[in-house]
This record gives C-alpha cells, sequence and structure tokens, in this order.
RNA sequence: GCCCCGAUAGCUCAGCCGGAUAGAGCGUCCGCCUCCUAAGCGGAAGGUCAGAGGUUCGAAUCCUCUUCGGGGCGCCA
C-alpha cells in the first residue's frame, strides 16, 4: 500500500520538476510516512517543508500546488494541505478491505517480498568458542540472528545461516588438559585442580566418560614433573596452564593428545549444537577453523597476501599492515613461535565465504569485538575483496540479574547460568521473544527472577493470547453453527468502527514493518509491532462482539479476526516463536 | 589516553528517514465477566527526553562539549 502511494507522489514531483525546471541536484524524495494522529489522515509527506527553500516557495502554496498534481487513484480519498505545510492523504476505506481480502488470500506468504532480489547472504552468528555450553549471551546472539536470517529470508534474500567453530588454538589446549586432570582425579589421583583450567562441571563429566572408556590407558606415563608443577605452581595461572600443556602433550603424544581433544570437542559441540537446535536455531553450516588448516586455506591466504606485498617479519612475528587500510595499527598473523593468530584464520575464513560466492558477509559479534572490525575488513580488502561485502553487527552484552543482584558469568571459573538452565526456567517461546525484544545495539538486562515469575511482564504470553483467542473464536463459530463464509466486499464495508479500522491500518502496515527491520537488520520492529497489534485486537475485542447474529457484520468481523491472527502468526514464526491454538 | 554503546514517567523500556499534542507495560488509584478465554479491557495520576551550546521552518531524534553509567583496546580467542 505504502510502495503505491510513493509512487504516486513520485510521479507528481517528476510532474511538478518537468513543469518548473527544478534543478536535479535537489532531493526529490517523498518522505512518506504513516501518520501518527488519525486527524491527519494516514499517510503524510513533508515534501513541501522540505522543497519550499530550495524553490524559494512558500511552503503551504508549494503544498496546495503539488496536492493537485496527485494523479487520481481509487487508493486516496481525500488530500489536505495542513499544519505549515504537510500534505496529508487519506486512503479510502475500501483500499483497506482489498488489503485484508489480500492477506487472507495470501496467508503465510503476506509480508513478505521479493526486495533482496535473491543476493547472497551469508549470515554468521553465535561462533561461539566450543569450550563450553552456551551461557545466556550466546542466547541473545542466537535468538538475535536466526531471526534476522528468517527476516532477510522473507524479503527475498538467499541467506545462509553458519557456526563458526573455534576449535583450533590455545582455548581448546585448556578444554583438553582441564578435562584431562579432571580424568586424573577421576582415577583416583590426589591433585589440586587449578583456579586458571575450566571448571564447569561438564569437564568432570566428559572425564568420567573418558574414564569409563579408556579406564587408566590415557595415563600411563611419568607423571612426576607435571605433579611437580601443580604443587608449586608459577604465579601466573597463564603460565600454569601453558606448562601443564606442554607436559600433558609431551607425555600422551600428540596421538593421545588429540584423543582428550576430540572428545572434549565433540562433547560440547554435541551439547551446543542439541541446545540451539531445541531454541529453534538451526544454522546451515557448521564451519571448522581447524578446518582452515588442516585443508590449506590458511596458508594459501597468507601466501596471497604475501604476494600481494602485505607482510613483513618483525619480532620474529610475521606481521600484516593492516594501516594501509585504515586501521589503526598493524596485526601478527604468525607469531614467535611458529603459530598463526585467531586474526590469520579469520582473514581465510573471511575470504574463503567470498569465494563460496556470497555478495554479503553479515557478522553478528559481540561488542567486544568492536576494535576487531577495521581489521577483519582490512583482511578481506588486502585479498582483493571489496571492504562493504562485510558488514558486522555488534550485539550489547547481556546482562544477568537476579532480582537486583547482578549476576557475575565466566565461562572459565564455571560461574555461568546456561542458555539451557535459561530455557528450562523461562521457555522457548519467552527467551525468544524476550531476546530480541530490545534492539541489538544495547545493553539487555535480563532479570531472572522475573523471567522465572511467569508474570505478565512477559510481552510473549499477551501477543500469543491473542492468537489463540483468534483460533478458539474460531472453533466457537463452528460449535454456534455459523459457517466460515469468506467475507464479500459489501460484508466487509460494515467495518466502520474507529477500532476496526485501526486493526486495518495495522494489518496493512505489516509489509512495511518486515521491510523496515530487514533494512535495519531489527527484529526488534518485529516484535515491538505484535505488541501493538495485538494491543488493538484485545481492545477491539473487548468492545465489539464478533459473534453476531447479522451475516454480514460477522463475516467481516470473522475476516477481521483471521487477518489478524494471520499477521500475529507470521510474525511470531519469523521471531521463531509458536503461535498457539489455545493458551 | 583512545574507541564503542547508553541516559526518555517511580521501575523496565518503545519512539521509523528530524515533523504536528513524547507512548506502552509494570507499579499506584478507580472501574468492567448471567456475554466469543479476565493470560483481557476502560479510566486517572505520573515528564526539565541527563546538562549546555549548535544546525533547522521544525530536535527526544542530527552535530559539538560536559556529567554519569556499561564495555573494549594483546604475538588471547
Amino acid at each position: 500500500m505504502r510502495a503505491q502511494i510513493d509512487q504516486l507522489l513520485s510521479e507528481t514531483l517528476a510532474r511538478y520538476a518537468a513543469e518548473h525546471g527544478v534543478d536535479e541536484s535537489i532531493d526529490l524524495n517523498p518522505q512518506l510516512e504513516r501518520t501518527r494522529d488519525p486527524k491527519h489522515g494516514d499517510f503524510t509527506t513533508n515534501i513541501a517543508l522540505r522543497l519550499a527553500k530550495p524553490l524559494g516557495r512558500p511552503p503551504r502554496e508549494l503544498a496546495a500546488e503539488l496536492s493537485e498534481r496527485i494523479p487520481e487513484s481509487k487508493l486516496i480519498a481525500a488530500v489536505d494541505v495542513a499544519g505549515p505545510g504537510f500534505i496529508n492523504l487519506t486512503v479510502a476505506a475500501d483500499a483497506y478491505l482489498r488489503q485484508l481480502s489480500d492477506l487472507i488470500e495470501a496467508g503465510e506468504t503476506y509480508g513478505r517480498s521479493e526486495w533482496g532480489a535473491n543476493r547472497r547472504v551469508i549470515v554468521e552468528y553465535v561462533s561461539a568458542n566450543p569450550t563450553g555450553p552456551l551461557h545466556v549471551g550466546h542466547g541473545r546472539h542466537a535468538a538475535y540472528g536466526a531471526s534476522l536470517s528468517n527476516i532477510l529470508r522473507a524479503t527475498g534474500h538467499d541467506v545462509h545461516e553458519e557456526y563458526y567453530v573455534n576449535d583450533a588454538g590455545r582455548q581448546m589446549d585448556i578444554l583438553t588438559v582441564s578435562v584431562w586432570l579432571r580424568y586424573l582425579q577421576a582415577l583416583g589421583e590426589d591433585i589440586e585442580f587449578p583456579q586458571a583450567a575450566y571448571q564447569g562441571e561438564y569437564v568432570g563429566r566428559i572425564a568420567r566418560e573418558l574414564h569409563a572408556q579408556w579406564e587408566d590407558r590415557l595415563a600411563r606415563f611419568d607423571r612426576t614433573s607435571l605433579l611437580k608443577i601443580l604443587t608449586d605452581p608459577p604465579d601466573s595461572g597463564d603460565v600454569l596452564l601453558d606448562r601443564i600443556i606442554a607436559a600433558v602433550r609431551y607425555g600422551l603424544g600428540d596421538t593421545g593428545f588429540s584423543v582428550i581433544s576430540n572428545a572434549a570437542r565433540y562433547a560440547v559441540l554435541d551439547d551446543i549444537r542439541e541446545d540451539l537446535d531445541e531454541f529453534g536455531v538451526r544454522p546451515d553450516n557448521w564451519y571448522s577453523e581447524r578446518s582452515l588448516t588442516d585443508g590449506g586455506a590458511l596458508e594459501r591466504a597468507l601466501q596471497r597476501l604475501n604476494e600481494r606485498d602485505r607482510l613483513y617479519v618483525r619480532d620474529g612475528a610475521v606481521w600484516f599492515k593492516a594501516t594501509e587500510y585504515g586501521d589503526e595499527k598493524d596485526r601478527v598473523v604468525v607469531r614467535e613461535n611458529g603459530a598463526t593468530t585467531y586474526f590469520a584464520s579469520d582473514i581465510a575464513y573471511h575470504y574463503e565465504k567470498r569465494t563460496r560466492g556470497f555478495d554479503l558477509l553479515l557478522d553478528i559479534l559481540g561488542a567486544d569485538h568492536h576494535g576487531y572490525v577495521p581489521r577483519v575488513r582490512a583482511g578481506l580488502q588486502a585479498m582483493g575483496e571489496p571492504g562493504d561485502s562485510l558488514e558486522v553487527r555488534l550485539v550489547q552484552f547481556a546482562t544477568l540479574y537476579r532480582g537486583k543482584e547482578k549476576v557475575q558469568m565466566s565461562t572459565r571459573a564455571g560461574e555461568f547460568v546456561t542458555l539451557r538452565q535459561l530455557r528450562e526456567e523461562v521457555g522457548n517461546d519467552a527467551a525468544r521473544f524476550f531476546y530480541v525484544s530490545r534492539s541489538y545495539d544495547q545493553h539487555l538486562d535480563f532479570d531472572l527472577e522475573l523471567a522465572k515469575a511467569q508474570s505478565n511482564d512477559n510481552p510473549v504470553y499477551y501477543v500469543q493470547y491473542a492468537h489463540a483467542r483468534v483460533a478458539s473464536l474460531l472453533k466457537k463459530m463452528v460449535s454456534e453453527g455459523f459457517s466460515l463464509t469468506p467475507a464479500s466486499r459489501s460484508d466487509l464495508r460494515c467495518l466502520t468502527e474507529p477500532a476496526e479500522k485501526e486493526l486495518l491500518v495495522s494489518l496493512s502496515r505489516y509489509p512495511e514493518v518486515i521491510h523496515l527491520a530487514a533494512t535495519n537488520r531489527a527484529p526488534t520492529h518485529v516484535a515491538q509491532f505484535l505488541r501493538t497489534l495485538a494491543a488493538s485486537f484485545h481492545s477491539c475485542y473487548n468492545a465489539h462482539r464478533v459473534l453476531v447474529s447479522d451475516d454480514s457484520l460477522r463475516n467481516a468481523r470473522v475476516a477481521l479476526a483471521r487477518g489478524v491472527q494471520q499477521v500475529l502468526r507470521n510474525g511470531l514464526t519469523l521471531l521463531g516463536v509458536s503461535a498457539p491454538e489455545s493458551m
């Protein structure tokens, strides 16, 4: 609806510009908006106000001249000039009724568009290290990334969802020795478990499974030097861990070490996969960082950078000339000890995404990565890819509260509330909705007490209830012997109450909301819209009986209720929230 | 020191590309079920949009500075 009116205005402006020889440099975007106050009609444009100065005309006169040139359309019932020079447009009542019929006809496809023109987008999100269960912060990323992917898909993008598995590097080694030390304890060895190692309960569980399978065969080597490290630890936890890693790797050999490492990784990844799956989050692909090394992609990427003269050696390390692409400083890609950095993997990974044919690489990252963005973009550019093929959305932190008290979270210390715990407490629907009810770029305070209380504070029930109410209404209609007769245009003309008009307007806005949500990468717009729509529905439902004896009026109101139900369901589905038939 | 995010009703937050009288929920107070689900609805009270400048016909919205919060700045990932 909005697009059609936009078109009318563009024609008007083009016509006016041609008649008066308007300079081409002047922005003729009509800036069409929905009105907030029904007294101002349905749509308004400020174009006369904005053009008044460049054209040297009084805004109200200009508005009047433009109004006269708006083409005849059965969409528009009235055009008024108001206030300082707004042009207010009143949409013909029948246009809304037509929209309602179209909506019911379109069903689950209502709101979809081809706007994205099949642009290939890869959305990378969550990508948590497989060193422990997902916590509440990851849940926000999961809900956001999955909902955004759905919205982009609904607006005609070719979307591929991916989870990048950071399964290489030191963190995995720390997990490995954490498991191994617990395994030693399972064997009955009396050792001090280091503070710096992973404390979580799952570490012990993996260790016990290893013990059951391997008995003592993963500890058959001389452990005296290792035990000495543990009984007389260095001050730094990191140094301690490095020594333990070296000692365990030496004692077990690469093969033995990778038995532990693989067991730990698979156990944690399986848990993450299952957790996300239950949360309705299902990436199309899990991309292993190790596969970059094993498949040679990392090596090839570094080689390519070298061929392009973007690397140099200093202090025994290999550096990438990130400053040449606007980064603050150059960055290390190969450390003095010969190990490649996480950043090196990321250059290779992002380049690899481009070679898979994606037009847009959309990364959903934590806000703590903001300093990281320029260098990844620099990496892409240095590889010969356009810098704007990378788009990064930084999700602000979710802070957890228990009532007034902030819950400290640290993966390594094992002090966290897991996503799974959260889901079990508040339910998947509430969690999904709650996570996207705040804009991704704002801090989110997640109060467990409040979420656990299952009070009416949680807006998901409110929206779902509206959906269930319609379902109940339709059942009631059948049990009272009314037939579901599609409403004719003349039936629909019975919808004359202000509350009904408000609903019709709301329903016609839905496609615009989806479009806006896609443009701004903001599923929250959908969530906010659903709350507003549900509120309008509850209000209307309370004021006007649907199952009245008058056939025309009943058919019309049933159609309106079905329209509401359809839009609620479509919106909830995009957010990964169920639309229950009864509550 | 540099960078990112924020400050809107007692609390938690919406507020689109700058637009007409700044909204909702919770809480408080007063009402509504012999009637389609009361997980609902109606009404009342509640505001220096952190502060100060600036741009503009017009600023909660854009720019600058200040204050106060949250986070980040590694040959970690």
